[in-house]
DNA sequence: TTGTATGCGTTATCAT
DNA sequence: ATGATAACGCATACAA
């Protein structure tokens, strides 16, 4: 074991500062900095004389510093539940999009709704480390502490309105419309008789898809409440098969994808068959639903724009050191009509 | 408009600041951060008048300063090509929750292949606003850089090694053993004459796959080049279909499950069946892959692992403030046998 | 038990 | 065209 060995293990060597390369160029650090920067004339003979010591030292200026002294970081929280729900990659995918077009980082929250997970990021706010924050669909018992931070620090919410949190700058796609589409479908189709799986009840996105499917469906619906999760699809449906509450139902629509999953699964292991007994529809399109086996009839949700939209409007504010207004903005939904639906069999 | 109105929408106002406290509490700074901290015993008297006074302040320390002071931010990056693979999403969740685990946040560097895009991230680690990097998959340009980058700064590969970068910390899935179990499964079943779709050329572990397929495969492989995307494995099963490259081959191993999913869909075009005609076979188990039909037979990859392995490892030593050593930690892989697998037909 | 002085690495202000 | 100095907000070595 050679010496050289035990010192590139070790601590790397303190990087070359600002100071470090003004004495080596003899100018003072203001000049380096104005090198750098461009932000006043420098003697070109001195400003070359700067930029060969930049490189010789290998230096880059210590961005901590300067975002101490600019009062912003430049960066941006992402919360999300599950960055493996393809819907929320999708979203955050339109978040770091935007914030890289106006050249914020992106810090990726993950919660599993987690509530103290989720405030342990929301403290990356008040403690400054990041100059705004893109909320999506956290956990309930978060609400609070949301609310008493929403005046205060830069936060969007994308995707979903928190029950009781208004005046807010929010981005989401078109829920009612998105439940008023399925309704129709299904009633066009001649359903008259159908099961729809919500989401938490204190979503209020969800109570918007309910609300625009039963307006338009103009029918009979029974509802069951879920979590949003494939299991619980699958239970509800599973249950209502067992004590008979699905026999006259034509049709199940639910809240999102991955309940609709697990209503074909639990369908399939009935012997009922899809669409041809039951018809079932899901909401957000998600990249599995079209490759299912049949592909799910669904409501494509813009994730990647609500990420987008919601980091963009964002950061307009933020990059001007201010505090959003209260704002919507409503993205269009698009019903995608596949092989889960067809007209009920004749009885 | 009231005063108010044009008041709430100006700039927040400057957040209170360890003087403030210190002032309000009529002690010194340091005692503010040594009751804050608990670095250094204080009265409990004093403690109890310094934290009301937090309190009544709400006053959060600024991180962005203590980051300064410190010499590290706690943040590391994670540099991925696309978050809205399922695949690159079930790495960053395991990702997320090592550095979570460790306290450490997480900027999610998206690179969507584009080298500027990469250089601009890698830009973060060289200012030092990141701790580390876990670089999983990036754009060959940026090679070399990456390369410079190497010896002085923390940077953990994961799921990939890149081409003569060696001397790094590595996480990656058992690449080989992956296609030698693809090689075996289709060897048993009877294929002699395979085609495989690869991926990049200068991937190590598109090597390692065709590498460890051939060797157990031990029949006629023609081999073409793809980019991992759909898009390509559609395109270069079309292509050998109308020229009849393909005619005698009985089974198709494409390097990861998107090309797969191209194949797929340019078999069925052409009419024929999976897997009576052909057979196919993909790499990676995204989630689509078990949902498509026919259900894919392919190798699952543990990213969620491939992602947590790469970042603990790379956190062991960031903690410390090391550069980590060379070292490899390979995952174990899983052959999931599934509907596009059969005998050859008879001919 | 507490306080003073200094440094972390920049940029802005004010001079020259 | 360039430089000296202060300030950003904290933590810590050194003093008392």
């Amino acid at each position: 074991m050679t010496r050289d060995t035990a010192h590139d293990r070790s601590a790397v060597r303190r990087a070359a500062s600002i100071k470090d390369v003004a004495a080596a160029a003899g100018v003072s650090p203001t000049t380096v900095s104005h090198v750098l920067s461009g932000n006043r004339p420098v003697n070109e003979q001195t400003a070359a004389r700067v930029r060969s010591v930049v490189n010789r030292l290998g230096y880059v200026p210590a961005s901590l510093a300067r975002s101490l002294q600019a009062g912003a970081t430049s960066v941006i929280g992402l919360l999300i539940p599950d960055i493996s729900n393809t819907f929320f990659a999708e979203l955050a995918k339109g978040a770091e999009d935007a914030a890289h077009d106006l050249g914020y980082g992106l810090i990726l929250c993950n919660t599993e709704f987690d509530a103290d997970r989720e405030d342990r990021y929301l403290g990356m706010i008040r403690s400054r480390f990041i100059d705004g924050m893109v909320y999506a669909s956290g956990s309930p018992p978060s609400r609070r502490r949301l609310e008493a931070l929403m005046g205060k620090f830069p936060i969007a919410l994308a995707d979903e309105e928190v029950e009781g949190l208004s005046g807010a700058l929010i981005a989401s796609a078109d829920h009612e419309a998105g439940g008023r589409l399925v309704g129709e479908h299904l009633r066009a189709l001649g359903h008259r008789r159908a099961l729809m799986l919500t989401g938490p009840r204190d979503l209020r996105s969800g109570a918007a898809r309910a609300h625009g499917f039963r307006q338009a469906f103009h029918g009979d619906v029974v509802e069951r409440t879920g979590d949003f999760k494939e299991e619980s699809g699958h239970r509800l449906v599973a249950e209502l098969l067992d004590d008979g509450g699905l026999a006259d139902r034509t049709a199940v629509f639910a809240a999102n994808d991955l309940m609709a999953f697990g209503a074909l699964a639990a369908l399939r292991e009935a012997g009922l068959s899809v669409p041809d007994d039951v018809s079932v529809v899901g909401f957000d399109d998600i990249r599995a639903a079209s490759l299912i086996n049949p592909p799910l009839t669904t409501v494509h949700q813009p994730a990647y724009d609500v990420g987008r939209t919601a980091t963009a409007q964002l950061l307009q504010y933020v990059s001007r050191g201010e505090v959003p207004p209260a704002s919507r903005h409503t993205l269009p939904v698009e019903l995608k009509v596949r092989g889960s639906t067809a007209p009920p069999a004749a009885r």
